[in-house]
RNA sequence: GGGGUGUUAGUUAAGCUGGUUAUAACGCCGGCCUGUCACGCCGGAGGCCACGGGUUCGAGUCCCGUACACCCCGCCA
């Protein structure tokens, strides 16, 4: 009676002063605090609008088997044993991905669904092992067709249910930019405080006289330079500067190297200042544009280390100097404070350094742009496909690709890989053989419905829009879940553990 | 696998540099109050200070380990 109206009858206080894990454990109480009454409402209001404007649009919803075959590469799978063929394994589908690909091969143009899947990968804030996707494929698309679709849907979620206009297009940015100004993949575009580059501007000066950097000052694939400024308002102290000293040390980092801006450009409290030659210096306070007062910090070395680094500082800082809020959304009722944007032509492959070759940055059946296929033999790094990610306010909410429908393509792709033929067939034969078939050039993207629900309620963590969820550990303390089973019940299934408990 | 924060009464928390009987609020129990509604007043019960070691004359407090919760790195669409 209550789940359609905004105001549920037991409007229990407001203000959450219970333990998280004592909220679980009695979940079922948890939930009739009014802000997860009306988050849940709005989730389901959600479903709603999702199924309505895709419905519009002339998808079809269609289901996908949970149980599935285990293919190697992405996320960790659940593995499910199967009775009645004693010994082997289903998996807990982590996507829909090959499915709804043959649902194209199969001629149904448009497929959507809202769908569960399961990743047994180390929870976070945003992260929970089973989760909601709005999964959707289109047939004989490009990369627009499939934005047009998603901007239609989001925004058709944020006018219906929080009342919020969002203008379109989303702007889009580029992998390569996103990465060299914000450090990831998913820049939260509602604040500055952008990365600087200065790998070239050391190797310029030589190494700038500072011995750290010898190392740096010819170009080397992969080691950087980069630095972060914390404007002269910030007005740290010794005290707060150790601590994002520490912060960078949680990431990974050696050190973080600081300088201070004088009145006349010169360094203070900083290991560089000494050494340093004024030219570099001079370069590197244009390159920032750096003025008295401001802080620089310093990161340099493996590329993905720096990048993390820098990264989680400049989030830090944007949430240490108020320019956005420690979570959710400083005003939800207006359209500028939700960043919507498109990261798109991201390189297809990425160097694994343990395996020692070029292995896909997703997936390898990702269509690459037509003039960078020439690269795939001689310079696969260079590379980029048409790869996407829908971002919102730092999160990822979103991904998907156009495909790679052509057989022959597909097996230059598996070449610069390193897979064979024999390997490709046996580890993706059904969807390789469907592609032969004759399949319509398609593509699509998986947005994540939890995450999506997180941002647009404005929750503190994803377990608030979530029923009933996981801890950190993946644990269920209502139900406590996961539990012991019966000896019989494993012998049925011809499994014994092995886990000896510490003593 | 790694880093960080936390764990004190039923609940939420305070307990600084180790020092007799470990505090508070709410809740609970008893008494009083016939117009209250976050009632008020008086009294009371309730704690292996998460668990296991260690340092010390002495540990809630310091050290080590374990468990659980949360945040992050790794991992992950």
């Amino acid at each position: 009676i209550f789940n359609r109206s905004e105001t549920p009858p037991f409007l229990i206080e407001d203000k959450i002063d219970t333990a998280e894990e004592k909220r679980l454990h009695y979940r079922y109480l948890d939930l009739r605090r009014a802000p997860l009454q009306q988050t849940l409402m709005k989730r389901s209001r959600m479903n709603a609008v999702t199924r309505r404007t895709l419905e519009a649009l002339k998808f079809l919803e269609l289901e996908t088997p949970f149980l599935v075959k285990y293919t190697p590469g992405g996320a960790r799978n659940f593995l499910v044993p199967a009775r009645l063929s004693p010994g082997k394994f289903y998996a807990l589908a982590e996507s829909p991905q090959l499915f709804k690909q043959l649902f194209m091969v199969a001629g149904f143009e448009r497929y959507f669904q809202i769908v569960k899947c399961f990743r047994d990968e180390d929870l976070r804030l945003d992260r929970q092992p089973e989760f909601t996707q709005i999964d959707l494929e289109m047939s004989f698309v490009g990369q627009d067709d499939v934005f047009a679709v998603v901007e239609e849907l989001v925004t058709a979620l944020w006018r219906e249910v929080l009342g919020v206009h969002i203008p379109k297009p989303f702007p889009r940015m580029r992998y390569e930019q996103s990465m060299r100004e914000y450090g990831n993949d998913k820049p939260d575009l509602r604040f500055g405080l952008k990365h600087v580059e200065l790998t070239t501007v050391v190797a310029e000066h030589n190494g700038a006289g500072v011995p750290m950097w010898q190392s740096f000052a010819t170009v080397t694939p992969g080691q950087i330079v980069k630095t972060l400024k914390v404007p002269a308002s910030a007005n740290f102290s010794r005290t707060e500067t150790d601590k994002l000293e520490e912060i960078a040390k949680g990431m990974g980092a050696r050190g973080l190297a600081r300088a201070k801006i004088g009145e006349n450009g010169e360094w203070t409290q900083s290991p560089l200042a000494k050494t340093i030659t004024a030219e570099a210096r001079a370069a590197i306070n244009a390159a920032a544009e750096a003025k008295p007062g401001d802080l620089l910090l310093f990161q340099f070395g493996k590329e993905s280390t720096v990048h993390t680094v820098l990264a989680n500082l400049r989030l830090y800082l944007g949430k240490r100097l108020g320019l956005i809020p420690e979570y959710g959304t400083s005003d939800p009722k207006q359209a500028e404070s939700w960043r919507f944007l498109w990261v798109v032509d991201p390189p297809l492959l990425e160097y694994d350094d343990e395996r020692k070759r070029w292995v896909a940055a997703h997936h390898a059946f990702t269509r690459p742009h037509d003039e960078s296929i020439q690269y795939l033999e001689t310079d696969p790094g260079r590379v980029l496909c048409y790869r996407y990610d829908l971002v919102l306010n730092g999160f990822e909410i979103g991904g998907g690709s156009i495909r790679l429908h052509d057989p022959a393509v597909q097996e230059k792709v598996f070449a610069a890989m390193g897979i064979s033929k024999e390997e490709a067939e046996q580890k993706f034969g059904f969807l390789l053989q469907a592609l032969r078939f004759g399949a319509p050039p398609h593509g699509g993207i998986a947005l994540g419905m939890d995450r999506l629900a997180f941002l647009l309620t404005g929750a503190e963590s994803l377990r608030d829009v979530i029923p009933f969820p996981k801890t950190q550990k993946g644990t269920d303390l209502m139900t406590d879940a996961p539990g012991d089973v019966d000896p019989q019940q494993l012998r049925e299934l011809h499994i014994a553990s092995t886990y000896k408990p510490p003593a």
